[in-house]
DNA sequence: TTTAATAAGTCATCTGATGATATATGATCA
DNA sequence: TGATCATATATCATCAGATGACTTATTAAA
């Protein structure tokens, strides 16, 4: 598979290696450039080029003047700068991350309904007041809002979940792009539904309740698509009428 | 959130936006290294040192002597050498595994009983014949049992379900790994009823088909667990004795 | 004790040179 | 003509060395 035949990928294997005969877990520091170089018998330039491409993959993380660290983040989905960029077809697109979220998110909830501490309910009881108020006020709520699902995530005690949040995160924000700067009561008024469930240690309850949050926002989706269609069909007329008498 | 402070990262953005203002698709090729480095304004080994955390995610490509591509992201096998190195309890990231597969692949299964082309049923049939095969001449067949789950999941239709695959894929190897070595009837025979749902177009037969498939993988590790916790506790009992009577 | 200056360690970045590899070009031979 | 092989060119791979920037620990001063 990763048949490493130039130096950099050698490197690269050679440092996960490393992390993992030496037993550097995460937070962990590893040597410096020019230890690390000499270590594996290459050049300088060798040793950073495979520290990026670790630090790409959410593997190592950089600090200028302090050293290179193992991050340990999530892993499995990669987090992507192109996000969905290659996919024309928008539409499906949100569609489909909602049909993703429908399946995951609901058995989250359930999850954080059995796992979440007194500390955790706290925080999410903050966020959504965030959340509340920040729309009220009509800024920009979006961040808030992924916290809040984000700590859902986290409660539910599930290793694996925090790995799936990249792309629940990224259907929220492709969301807000695309409905922006309308107020949204159903959200908080879901939100509070969930977090209420949660507090009870209603597991069927806070499924329910995440199933209704998301169906409103698919609904509301589709109603979006609905206007931008007439909106098609009604603009382009007049410059064909144009065309065509001229 | 990925706030560029110094010239690497900067540079890395710097050649996201290249590809997405230039429409550079999957395959296409960029400029050469000079020639980047000059567009960008910066040195050649920045420039390589971007385009190499862009390869740790899978976003570029670079071919020896011909020249740096947009990768054509394909659903392989995760190469995320550290997999879930850091996490101790592995017992409970195994279940945990099993746990988010059972949320998603009975959907994705159900999903693809609508969505798989002929071809796609047809090949998922090779798939699940090769992994009956080499179960029963006892080689490794985890590559093989991958690549049918991968081809139901993209079978499905759904945009998403390709970033989600990776974690599926970790989970079968990691099961692999801990009962690697005892024939499982139940894996050919569910498979089986996987592809015959699927092509009878009955989407509720395929998710019921995928819920037998995982909750037999659940239960035979729960055995896997049991028997070692009877072996850990008859094991250290001599050397206890020992030191105690002497 | 707190604060400010300093030093040491480390990564960031550029430049230039040389080697290795892939692809296109053109010459040779059947 | 058509296939094969050698060559040239473009491009990435790798190294070394120098200088700058940043972080952290140390030390000196208030």
């Amino acid at each position: 598979m990763d048949t490493a035949s130039n130096l950099i990928n050698r490197t690269t294997e050679k440092l996960v290696h490393y992390i993992l005969d030496n037993n550097v877990c995460a937070g962990g520091k590893l040597p410096n450039e020019l230890e690390l170089s000499r270590l594996f018998g290459v050049g300088r330039s060798t040793v950073r080029e495979a520290v990026k491409a670790l630090v790409g993959r959410n593997i190592l993380t950089v600090k200028h003047g302090a050293g290179t660290f193992v991050a340990c983040k999530q892993i499995g989905v990669t987090d992507d700068p192109l996000g969905f960029a290659f996919i024309k077809d928008k539409k499906k697109l949100i569609s489909d991350l909602i049909e993703m979220r429908m399946v995951i998110e609901p058995r989250i909830a359930a999850l954080a309904a059995t796992g979440a501490s007194a500390k955790d309910i706290a925080e999410m009881r903050v966020l959504a007041k965030d959340v509340e108020t920040l729309m009220n006020s009509g800024e920009d709520h979006m961040q808030k809002d992924i916290e809040l699902h984000t700590k859902i995530a986290q409660s539910s005690g599930n290793l694996i979940v925090p790995n799936l949040m990249p792309i629940i995160q990224r259907a929220i924000l492709l969301f807000a792009s695309t409905t922006e700067k309308k107020l949204r009561y159903e959200t908080i008024n879901t939100h509070k539904l969930i977090v209420d469930a949660i507090e009870n240690r209603d597991s069927i309850a806070a499924a329910d309740a995440m199933i209704l949050h998301i169906a409103h926002n698919r609904d509301r989706i589709r109603r979006f698509f609905i206007e931008i269609e007439t909106e098609i069909k009604e603009e382009p007329a007049p410059p064909v009428n144009q065309v065509n008498n001229g």
